[in-house]
Formats: structure tokens, C-alpha cells, sequence
DNA sequence: CTGACTATGTATAAACT
DNA sequence: TAGTTTATACATAGTCA
């Protein structure tokens, strides 16, 4: 997107890579949030820049995301050790609705 | 981007809605991978479909990003409890190995 | 429901200030 | 070096198979 096409990889130069990181970061961070309303989704963004500066989005809060997060992830062990399958409870009941694919 | 413009606001069909999900989260998660790779950043991403479903995407590990979250907002406390700065320690400055989890 | 297709809206790479 | 502009590449809404 842009005058001119580029490649993923790495900017090497600083200067352009700064400015690719701050375009691009708000563009996620909109994306991030579109998602959320748009499909009623719970979602969490955490962004560490080269320097170590840390930026977030969440429409919840990153408290709940987190621990959403690692509930899930808990299930996802009892459930199935060793399969990439990624389920998380429905929120609180509906158990009858988890789809496992 | 698409046939026609859109309001960002809960899609009220499940079916579109659902179809909005997959392609949109699709997006995100390829630029959250572009802007890792780009600008040498750490990202993670976590998302739960409106049926509880999770989706998620780390350049390095989700843990290695909830820790350094986590220091990042301690350091945040220490450094200006009432500010909006949100600055993390520089990735070597290891305070100690805090479990919040 | 799952995938293409493609017209159109958006994001953004370069250029410029 | 941050903000603005613009041409272009990319993402995707609506549609159809």
C-alpha cells in the first residue's frame, strides 16, 4: 500500500523504520478495534516498539483478555494435550455450544 | 474496503457477521505479522469469536509478550502512577522473574 | 457453510513541508 | 524529525458459484 510496493523484512534504516512502526501501528490498533464492535469479539493487542516502548488496545480490558487467555488455554490442555485445536469455554454456560473442529 | 462502505458497529446478521470474523481476523493477524517482521517489534494478539473461540498471534511467545506486559505496567506504576506514559524497561533491565500467573 | 471474484474503500510508501 | 499529501498497493463487502 503505497507509492511503492516493499517486502517483509526487516527496515534496516531507523528513521523509515520508526515511521513504518508508528503508520502501522495505528492502522492495527484501528483494525484491532473494527474487529471488536464490527463482530462482537473480545480482543487484545500488545505492541513492543524496537525501543521497548509498549502500546495496547483491548475493548474489554487486558486484564480479562489475559486471563480469557490463559482459561483457554487450560481448557485446551484438558481437552486435547496434543492437538493445535483452540476452543475456550463459551462465556459461562452454554457448554453444549464449544465446536471443536 | 469492499462494494460499499460500512459503519463500524455490530453486525446484527450472525451468518455476515461470522463471514465479517474470518476475513477480517485473517487481516489482522497478517498485518500484526507484517509490522513484527517490518519493524523488528514483539506483538501478540489475542481474539475471541463471539462463540468463545480463540485466535492468537505471537512473533516471539504469547508468555514471553503477557510478561513483559505485565513488567511494562509495573514499571508504568513505579515510574508515573498517574500519567498516561506508558514506557517499558528496556529489554534487558530483568527486575526480577514476577509470576503473576 | 466454504471459497472465489472484483469493484471499491482503506491503509500506507514515498514524497513533500 | 513530525505532520500532510498523494499515488498506489492492499483488504474486503457484496455477490455468486
Amino acid at each position: 500500500m503505497g507509492r511503492g510496493k516493499i517486502v517483509i523484512r526487516r527496515i534496516d534504516n531507523s528513521t523509515s523504520r520508526q515511521v513504518t512502526f508508528s503508520k502501522r501501528r495505528s492502522g492495527l490498533l484501528k483494525k484491532a478495534k473494527e474487529l471488536a464492535i464490527l463482530c462482537d469479539a473480545e480482543v487484545g493487542v500488545m505492541i513492543f516498539s524496537s525501543t521497548g516502548k509498549l502500546h495496547e488496545f483491548s475493548n474489554t480490558s487486558m486484564k480479562s483478555v489475559i486471563d480469557r487467555y490463559h482459561k483457554a488455554k487450560e481448557e485446551q490442555q484438558l481437552t486435547s494435550p496434543i492437538s493445535e485445536v483452540r476452543v475456550s469455554l463459551a462465556p459461562l454456560a452454554n457448554l453444549s455450544n464449544l465446536n471443536f473442529y
